[in-house]
DNA sequence: GATGTTCGGTATACATTTGATACCGACGAT
DNA sequence: ATCGTCGGTATCAAATGTATACCGAACATC
């Protein structure tokens, strides 16, 4: 289904994104740009996500070069993760979408609201 | 040191991320944002999204209030869509996304190909 | 000593979401 | 007569996400 007048930007855009443009991937950067190391189970509970997305988010937040991995061999052991340069420079327009979505959550319940009672009708 | 409590900035951002946030949502606001007003399949030609997606993405996006539809019931049908005040109030930190994305996407292929040369050693 | 907890994950089984495809009805162009 | 266009919906398979159980080594508690 490939055609000519795709938007050739939102075709690379959409690349990256749907590597680090998830839900968790994002709100792991946030957590980290903000506290800057943590523990596996320290992200864990903080996000409240499952180990196993933690897991793989992690994973391709390392690949991706956005994120560093630490491993101290130690019993029990003991895995810190941080942002790269590249992770910090992401940070600038993630936080912003936080931003955003802090300061308009109550709009949108207002909007859906509002949609929902005119649906009613 | 963190404590155990979930941080409660990331469960809000969290709920407004997993509806507005995600890949498509995003591509959609961002070509409305350049074109001003599109038609459905403008839209679906333009992003290389399924008439699916397209369509629950554009549906989502008007009850949480970012965009607008104008149906035309002519024949063939014309239905249009562009960005309310909310809507492009989100432009702005998902242009800094988006303009991320383009900016760092060589840089993300090259830290994954260096990934994947240092795992074949 | 037997049990429970912590660490950072896997493995498995199940639920949800997405993507591909086909179809619709009314019309205009070939 | 058949094809393509419009903006969708219906259906099903594939991909993805979630919940749960489990791991092994050390430590604290009973």
């Amino acid at each position: 289904m490939l055609d000519d007048t795709q938007c050739p930007d939102c075709k690379r855009i959409n690349e990256v994104l749907s590597r680090v443009g998830d839900r968790w991937s994002v709100l792991v950067v946030i957590s980290l740009a903000q506290y800057g190391t943590l523990r596996f189970n320290e992200l864990k509970r903080n996000l409240g996500i499952s180990q196993r997305m933690l897991s793989l988010s992690l994973k391709e937040l390392e690949k991706d070069g956005l994120v560093n991995r630490t491993y101290h061999p130690t019993i029990p052991p003991k895995v810190e993760y941080n942002l790269t340069e590249m992770g910090h420079s992401f940070r600038e327009p993630v936080s912003a979408l936080g931003y955003w979505a802090l300061g308009n959550l109550k709009n949108i319940d207002a909007a859906r609201e509002a949609y929902d009672a005119e649906a009613a009708k």
